[in-house]
Parts: C-alpha cells; structure tokens; sequence
DNA sequence: TGGGTCTTTATGGGCGTCAATGGAATCGAG
DNA sequence: CTCGATTCCATTGACGCCCATAAAGACCCA
C-alpha cells in the first residue's frame, strides 16, 4: 500500500509559498529514501513530475535507450536533468516551489498532486481537472482497443 | 468458496460517512491480502471498481504495454493511477467514502456492493438496479443469440 | 421440531491522534 | 542589522481506533 502513488489531493499554498505533500505520498517517499524532492518539468505538460530514486531511475532507463552523443539523448537530458531541481521537504513535510515550478504549471495559492505509480505529478488545479477529462476520452479508446483483445480495465469481468 | 466476489449486498451510510464492506466480500480481501481497500471509477459506468491486489494489477498490466513517458503512459495513467484510491478499512470493516466517490455514483446515504468475481463494484442502489435492468434486457439477446447459434465454435462478442 | 442461546454482523458514538495549516522564533548570508 | 529561509510550536478539524448495542442467523439440545 505505501509503494506506489496513488490518487489526488488538493493542498493550499500558505502565506509564505510553502505547501504540504500528502501524507499517503510522504509515506512513499519515506519508503524510496531519496533525501528531499526530485522534481522536473513533465515533457509537454504544464505539469512537474515529482519523486525520488524510483523516478531517477525511470530517467536513467530512458536516457540509456539512446546513444550518448545522439540529439535525442541531448535534448532528453537537458529537459529531464537538466531543468531538475531537488526541492527541501520542512519537517512538516513541506515543500516551498520554485519560481520556475509556479511559472510552467501556473499554480498561484492551490496545488493539486496526481499520483503514478513510480511517481507523482504537481499541477495547478483547474489544468489537472482538464487534462484528467482528456486523459478519460484517451483511455475510452485504449480500452476499446484492448476489450477486443480480452483484457479490460473496469468494464466487463472475465471469470 | 472464499476467492471470488459474488452476490450483492445493500448497506446505509452512518452518520460520520462509515459504511461495512459486506463480510463475505472482506473474507475475500483478507484472503486477498491488499493493505486497504483499492477502488477506481468505472469508467463508463456510475459505479466504483474495488478490490485488492488482483484489481491492482490489471491497471499495472495495462500500463506495462506503455513506455514511461510516452504520451499514452501520462494519459492512462492520469486516468488508472490518477483517479485511484485506497480506502482504509476499519477494525470493525467499514470504509470511509471520498467525496469523488460519492459524486461519481451519486451515493448519499445507502450503498450497493455487487460481485464481480476477482473484483465488486460500489453502486448507489437505485442505479444499480436500473443497471441490472438493463444488463438482464441484454443477456436476453445473448441467450437467444446463443440459441440459434447452435453448436458453432467461436466466441461470442463481449459487452 | 421448537425453543433457547451463542456468535456474527451491521451500526452508533466517544475520544485520542495525526494531518494540514498558520504563525512565531531562530538562523544565516550579505 | 535586515531579509529571506528554515525550524519550531499552536490550532483545528478530520480520521482511526476502541467499545457498546441491536438484530439476524447459526447452533445446540431436549
């Protein structure tokens, strides 16, 4: 149950920027050990991916599919490590976002955090609310897909 | 007897919002072994998917056909893991609904948990039954589809 | 088979604990 | 000394855990 991140959760930002992770996704974290918050702008989303060792080696994994010296290794390398930053988690578990956090999500006093798995996403709430609406269209048709190969999500159960 | 869900079962909310998991259906999680309860939203359906680690890992196996970081993986995955969550259960059985759970199945005061094998679903009651309703009007188009189908191999189309 | 008892399950409520949040105090670099 | 950052303490409300009760059913026995 404290292996992955699930679910969504809405936290508001206090007088001084800073905002609680929640608690189910400290747990988490508690659990991957990464000292602090891994955190990079998520690639075409205005969203953050945020995590610790598991999402780190999510990166490495991803960077290791292409020759060091490729353009796409180049500019793969620059958006995931190079505009990282490790953000300071307050004995409250707390986080205080970047300049740069608030500017590419365009989170002002409210935060919402969109659990996956390995990791976990920081979106200002009304774009998480739209993206989640064309993320449900998405799924619709990947199902189709897939029902007529016999594996569905939450539609009909086999036996 | 004790590995599938099946049945169903029609329980009230208590004042605080508690509600008891029917005990046939917690002797399957027991057996199960899933920290808590793991529910998603049905995706064309007012109804909530819920169960252990058997449910868990259909969304897990969805997902694996994806690479991270792809565009399908961030949109399933919004959708699967994003919209996920996991209920406590109390000493006692009894779970506590979220808000987005009683919004998408439009519960208010009584629950209807229904069997689904290796999972059950969470529905308000009124709209189960206009569900059943309907789900009996189709098995009737099965059954007779089945019925002057006589005795060709081949599968029948799914729902 | 009828009656009585014990067990289980659903449900209600009290209370302590923790999480989210706010604000004060402390620290450190310039 | 000052501003910003970091840690420490306080508040409030939600939630988890404990115990109580009622109703239903299982079980036992004559």
């Amino acid at each position: 149950m404290t292996d992955r991140f699930v679910s969504n959760f809405t936290n508001r930002l206090d007088a001084k920027g800073r905002v609680s992770i929640p608690s189910s996704f400290r747990a988490v974290l508690a659990k991957d050990g990464y000292e602090g918050l891994y955190v990079h702008p998520a690639l075409d989303l205005a969203a953050f991916d945020a995590g610790g060792h598991a999402l780190r080696k999510t990166i490495d994994d991803i960077l290791a599919r292409f020759s060091p010296f490729s353009e796409e290794w180049e500019s793969l390398s620059t958006a995931l490590n190079g505009t990282s930053e490790v953000l300071k988690i307050d004995p409250e578990g707390r986080i205080m976002l970047s300049e740069a956090l608030k500017a590419h999500t365009g989170i002002v006093d409210t935060v919402t955090f969109v659990g996956h798995g390995h990791k976990f996403q920081i979106w200002e709430p009304q774009r998480f609310q739209a993206h989640l609406d064309a993320a449900k269209a998405k799924l619709r048709d990947v199902k189709r897909a897939l029902s007529s190969q016999a594996l569905s999500p939450g539609g009909v159960a086999g036996a």
